[in-house]
RNA sequence: GGAUGGGUGGCCGAGCGGUUUAAGGCACCGGUCUUGAAAACCGGCGUGGGUGAAAGCUCACCGUGAGUUCGAAUCUCACCCCAUCCGCCA
């Protein structure tokens, strides 16, 4: 969310964001909405103010038991005209909040402009991808080793869904636990485990609603109340009161990330820093013939994600130390990657400036993303209300958040199984692996 | 799913139609005292908005939304949320 005030005073500043984005400009007609809006309000609440004082007349007058007629005449006449207005109020409010609740975060200064990925700048590549005769794509190895199983989840529950099983479920859970360690124990990250179904006002906050519904799973078992055709209807006026009642969360950022919903903390316990494994549920609208195959694009998957809730003096440097801790787990899996600042026309809704890693995947050819580290500034915070005081000021100031993926869990398999696959179609177990894998050397069929 | 109780400022908590301009306490900030601190005492202190150069003036906010009233934290209705007990259940 942006401020408004912001806006009113440095218009161009959206305009140049929205630009960077590729976007058309917007400032103008917030800044009309805005006058608007605040041309009713004075009205209205000039009216209002005359009203209070008569009321406060009247009480008066009856106490001191003189004649209050004519004050109530005129007070019954500003009643005529109220409602009217507050009306006309709402509805500006509604207005410039349901433009603002849309529009993305400006990117920061430093991040290159670009039209899409092609223009992202390569900023570090780890490790030399390995040379071999004929890698295979990870849903050939997983298949060959009888441990991947896609055609008994497309019939449990259709396309985009997998069954991993004995050692490459063990893999998963491993890979998983590791990640975990390496933050909590290396990096200071606390860990939780948060909800994985959340309530729309959370949504809103991280920057999933209003745009995004479509991507996400809601649910209404157990609240049969809500109507359903107001369910599936809500978000076309993206009111979140009438929503759907809880979200299956698309990543752990929701749930780490709205800890901090709707509060004030201090700044000296600053900053935060909160890591979880969990599943994440994405609709994949928008990407229908996109990796149908194998696991690299599915409706579930498992991500140990990272939030880090900061100061504004600490947001830039903690974007660097969470980059670095999701970089360590892809140097101590030793698997190639490569760092990438994304360019304004890739960049998320909500974020100011992100980092994408992308580890090597052989079967491919090709580096895809396996993590994607964000600066959020206090787009979020404004969203979610969340505030810090700072030691001895009298007012608060909205929070800096950051979350990045440390790593995507079933890509990180993915780039295991790649990476290390054999000539004989076994899998070698990374070295930093074979304590969570029981001393396991490879998996062979 | 059934029953009951409850949602008031950063926190606790009073208020149940008009001196409430939301009491009181805690926390926090400033001051007095003190070698320093604590205690005590004095003062300040909610959030968001409008207007203004500023001081200030002003509006809204007591879970949300409607309603009654000249006037609502207070009365009425609907909804949401939380807690506890029962039922079911991992």
């Amino acid at each position: 969310m942006h401020d408004i005030k912001l806006i009113r005073d440095n218009p161009k500043v959206l305009d140049n964001g929205l630009e960077r984005r590729n976007l058309p400009p917007q400032a103008a007609e917030v800044v009309k909405l805005d006058a608007e809006r605040r041309a009713i309000q004075t009205q209205l609440q000039e009216m209002l103010a005359r009203r209070n004082e008569l009321s406060k007349q009247i009480g008066y007058m009856k106490r001191s038991g003189g004649d209050a007629t004519e004050l109530t005449e005129e007070v019954a006449k500003l009643k005529t005209l109220v409602p009217a207005l507050e009306d006309e109020e709402l509805v500006a409010a509604e207005k410039i909040d349901k433009l603002l609740s849309t529009l993305p975060n400006v990117p920061a200064d430093d991040v290159p402009y670009g039209k899409d990925e092609k223009a992202n700048l390569e900023l570090r590549k780890v490790g030399e991808p390995r040379r071999m005769n004929s890698a295979k794509e990870h849903y050939d190895i997983g298949e060959k080793l009888k441990l991947m199983d896609f055609d008994n989840a497309a019939k449990m529950s259709g396309a985009r869904f997998t069954i991993l099983k004995g050692q490459l479920a063990q893999l998963e859970r491993a890979l998983g636990n590791f990640m975990l360690d390496v933050h909590t124990r290396d990096f200071g990250y606390t860990e939780i485990s948060p909800p994985l179904m959340v309530r729309p006002e959370m949504m809103f906050g991280t920057g999933q609603f209003p745009k995004f519904s479509d991507d996400q799973f809601s649910t209404y078992a157990g609240y049969a109340s809500i109507p359903t055709a107001v369910a599936k209807n809500w978000a076309n006026d993206g009111d979140i009161r009438v929503a759907p009642p809880l979200w299956l969360i698309p990543t752990a950022e929701v749930p780490l990330t709205n800890i901090v919903y709707d509060s004030i903390v201090e700044a000296e316990s600053l900053p935060y820093r909160f890591v979880a494994r969990t599943p994440c549920f994405r609709a994949e609208a928008g990407a229908a013939g996109r990796d149908t195959r194998g696991m690299i694009r599915q409706h579930q998957f498992y991500k140990v994600e990272l939030v880090s809730i900061t100061t504004p003096e600490q947001s830039n440097a903690e974007h660097d130390r969470m980059t670095d801790a999701a970089e360590t787990i892809l140097k101590k899996l030793e698997i190639p990657f490569r760092t990438v600042l994304l360019c304004t026309g890739d960049i998320g809704f909500s974020a100011k400036k992100t980092y994408d890693i992308e580890a090597w995947l052989p079967g491919q050819n090709a580096y895809r993303e396996i993590s994607s580290c964000s600066n959020c500034g206090d787009f979020q915070a404004r969203r979610m209300k969340a505030r810090f005081r700072a030691k001895g000021d009298k007012n608060t100031q909205f929070l800096h958040t950051l979350n990045g993926s440390g790593v995507a869990v079933g890509r990180a398999l993915i780039a295991v199984l790649e990476n290390y696959q054999q000539d004989d179609g076994s899998v070698l177990i990374p070295s930093a692996l074979k304590p969570y894998m029981g001393g396991l050397e490879k998996i062979t069929l």
